[in-house]
RNA sequence: GGGCGAUUAGCUCAGUUGGUAGAGCAACCCCUUUACACGGGGAAGGUCACAGGUUCGAGUCCUGUAUCGCCCACCA
């Protein structure tokens, strides 16, 4: 028997050794299966491709689990004998990227990006997303993660920034990429406009101002933004606010705080009469709601006060100003002018920039927008219907189900996707500009063209990730062979960000959909139900967490119990029980190939032993029926409870008589027995457990491959 | 304001199409028995949030209530 099992399961020497020799055999690698043999020319193909972490830093939790949930499932598929890929990559997640540099730049050297240049950021911003890079990729490896290197996809490299160009062009050709002058969310912190997804509301106190524009002014008007009142071009009130009815329509004219304005009363049932005066002080500028209104009764909508830096534009006292103290400004005018009438506490919703927790300013500027309400050409539906299309008709099935009502809920609400950021790292715009000419897709020839400045919302690229990794545009094998892939796994927070916009994008440019089924998984929390964040320290680090209990561990703890879509509290102990089960995994071996390892693996069977394989092989269908069915969770659990209490606590306790008796007969029956039943636990569990039971699987005399990673699956049916 | 989810043993959570409640950890008792003390054996612990309903039978299905959490909208 082997000396290594002398000793107590060491992961730590083992992880790193096993994951090499599955890297050099080459066996993450579809193509290579197949020319060794271990997978049928013919056998269908199953493909998923890793949600690309951002190069902003290190791998956390979520994305430990992420990793365990997919490396299962491609494990046990290419154990069924599947054509088995799984695309690893990363994805330059442009703001968080930029935003990450620019503090450190910002902290270390105290340049900001206009000090540096655009060349110059960039080339540092690649300098760091190299590093991170690989710090994410040994992050990988660490996990087990049977990703095929060979075939690595970056969000900004040539291959995936053609297919960004390409898809541009022909959604720019079918008429549903505008160029539009509208209201965006401007974060002044990060200097760029964001989607409204990237918007995080904070609740903070406030006062709401009841006021009038001038003495003569016949409506009382509350606001909590009182600087912003330079900018308003009209009131409006609710069609049968009786008090107000016989000003509608009636323009006055006032000096407010300095600032001439041009003030037309109008009636608009988006007013709620019961809120404040029941009046409410037009800036369509600087108000996506106001501007609707705006909209509605032909108000202006160019009367600008606020500009990209946050500061009043307008002459006068306020002239330069910060918002926050032109505030304070205006109200103190007030006051002296005897026209703040109220002055009461109240809670405001402030818009923050996820990225850089800037105050949204709302601007009306120049952007690129994706049309969502109009007919794509040639297939009579919009983009939100052919978003909507596949999942009402079940050929896309999210896991757990209830988030297909969020995700329909999510898409009806949809507005136009403002698609353009004023940052330098990501995908430019792929737009030049010569006078009145335009020309789009790929850069053109000649003098005298100047290319859009803006970059594309990372979110642009990301959303063609299932096609652009297998070599989109072109007609690649691979491309032929695995799309749509076959599982997208990811966090359930990034559902409308990515998912929804994947099948947008795929939708659009194939026709077809990116993914067949779509698993979800919950926040992985500290132990005490907190999220983890850098700033509360509770973070586990998936290298401490390997380096102390083993990546099997780590996946087990992971995995277990861990329903789909739902939130799970990790802690170090939890780990720690699957590290014990690791070691009695290890004894278990131990035990039997002590006792088994030269005996007839094949020995007859006495009826009790037959019996006893019987109800393995039940579990072993069992198991099978729940990854089939995506109950991960459960297939861990039983596994592990199969191994520990069945096949430790009853088999081997009760072969120790067995061993040591007399009958021949019943022993040899019993060592055949033993060896099986361990076979078939390594079979069941490597999914799970990949490196001790490899490890294992090296020593046992059933070994019937080189690698247990392309072992067989040990139950009788076929192929489905 | 709209939507979604949760409520099961001290804690964290499972419970697949309805068939007399499960695991891990913690706590209690015993055991250093040569696979394993990163272990073994044993005992204890729950009117499955509450109120109705459907059913021969409900943790599971339906209706309502309460509490907690999340998402979306964003009222000036």
């Amino acid at each position: 028997m082997d000396e290594k099992f002398l000793k107590p399961y060491d992961s730590s020497a083992t992880e790193s050794r096993i994951y090499a020799e599955w890297e050099k055999s080459g066996l993450f690698n579809p193509d290579e299966c197949i020319r060794q043999g271990v997978t049928g020319t013919d056998a269908p193909a199953y493909s998923v491709v890793l949600p690309p972490p951002n190069v902003t830093g290190r791998l956390h939790m979520g994305h430990a689990l992420m990793l365990a949930v997919e490396d299962i499932f491609i494990r046990y598929k290419r154990m069924r004998g599947f054509r088995t890929l799984w695309v690893p990559g990363t994805d330059h997640a442009a703001i968080a990227t930029q935003s990450v540099v620019e503090k450190q730049i910002k902290k270390d050297e105290g340049l900001n990006r206009h000090d540096l240049g655009r060349e110059e950021l960039l080339k540092r911003i690649e300098t760091f997303a190299m590093e991170s890079h690989d710090t994410i990729v040994s992050q990988l490896k660490t996990m087990g993660a049977s990703l095929d290197w060979s075939r690595e996809a970056f969000t900004l490299d040539e291959t995936r920034s053609r297919a960004v160009r390409t898809v541009f062009k022909q959604m720019y050709d079918a008429g549903l990429i505008y160029r539009g002058h509208r209201i965006v969310n401007w974060d002044p912190r990060g200097q760029t406009t964001i989607s409204d997804d990237e918007i995080v509301y904070e609740e903070r106190a406030a006062k709401l101002y009841t006021f009038r524009y001038s003495k003569d002014f016949p409506i009382p008007v509350a606001t909590t933004r009182p600087e912003t009142k330079v900018g308003d071009v009209g009131v409006a009130v609710h069609p049968d606010d009786a008090r107000y009815k016989e000003f509608v329509g009636k323009e006055y004219d006032a000096v407010f705080c300095d600032v001439p304005i041009h003030i037309k009363v109008v009636a608009d049932k988006e007013v709620d009469p019961a809120f404040g005066t029941g009046a409410v002080g037009l800036t369509p500028a600087h108000s996506q709601t106001d501007w609707d209104i705006a909209d509605r009764h032909m108000l202006s909508h160019e009367v600008i006060v606020i500009n990209e830096i946050a500061k009043m534009t307008v002459e006068g006292r306020l002239h330069g100003k910060k918002t926050t103290e032109a505030r304070e400004t205006v109200v103190e005018w007030l006051k002296s002018e005897g026209l703040l009438e109220k002055e009461e506490d109240t809670k405001q919703n402030v818009a923050t920039a996820e990225r850089t927790g800037g105050i949204i300013e709302p601007l009306p500027k120049l952007q690129w927008w994706i049309e969502v309400e109009k007919e794509v050409p040639g297939r009579g539906k919009t983009l939100k219907e052919l978003m909507l299309e596949p999942v009402r008709s079940g050929q896309i099935k999210i896991i757990p189900e209830h988030f297909e009502k969020t995700y329909f809920h999510w898409i009806e609400n949809l507005r136009d996707w403002c698609i353009s950021r004023q940052i330098w790292y990501g995908h430019r715009i792929p737009v030049w500009y010569k006078g009145e000419e335009i020309a789009v897709g790929e850069a053109p020839t000649g003098a005298g063209w100047t290319q859009d400045e803006d970059t594309l919302d990372t979110w642009f690229s990301s959303g063609l990730w299932t096609f652009s990794t297998l070599g989109w545009p072109d007609e690649t094998a691979d491309f032929k062979t695995y799309h749509p892939t076959d599982l997208l796994e990811t966090g359930y927070d990034i559902l409308f960000f990515w998912i929804a916009r994947m099948i947008l994008m795929t939708e659009f440019a194939l026709g077809t959909i990116p993914f067949k089924t779509v698993y979800l998984h919950g926040l992985v929390r500290d132990a005490s139900g907190r999220k983890m964040s850098k700033s509360l320290g509770n973070n586990l680090d998936p290298l401490d967490i390997t380096a102390k209990f083993g990546a099997d561990a780590a996946r087990m703890a992971l995995v277990v119990g861990n329903t789909p879509g739902t939130d799970m509290r990790m802690s170090e102990d939890k780990i720690k029980g699957y590290k014990h089960f690791a070691n009695k995994l290890w004894n278990i071996a131990r035990f039997v190939l002590d006792n088994a390892k030269d005996t007839d693996p094949v020995a007859p069977l006495t009826t009790g032993d037959a019996e006893i394989l019987s109800a393995c092989d039940t579990m072993s269908a069992d198991i099978t029926r729940d990854i089939e069915e995506f109950r991960v969770y459960m297939a861990a659990d039983k596994i592990y409870h199969y191994a520990w209490h069945e096949l430790a606590d009853k088999v081997l306790e009760e072969s120790k008589s067995i061993l040591s008796g007399s009958d021949a007969v019943a022993k040899a029956s019993r060592q055949a027995l033993l060896i099986t039943l361990l076979d078939r636990t390594l079979r069941l569990l490597h999914p799970f457990m990949p490196f001790i039971t490899e490890e294992i699987y090296q020593s046992m005399p059933t070994k019937d491959s080189k690698f247990l990673m392309v072992a067989k699956w040990p139950i009788k049916s076929a192929l489905e």
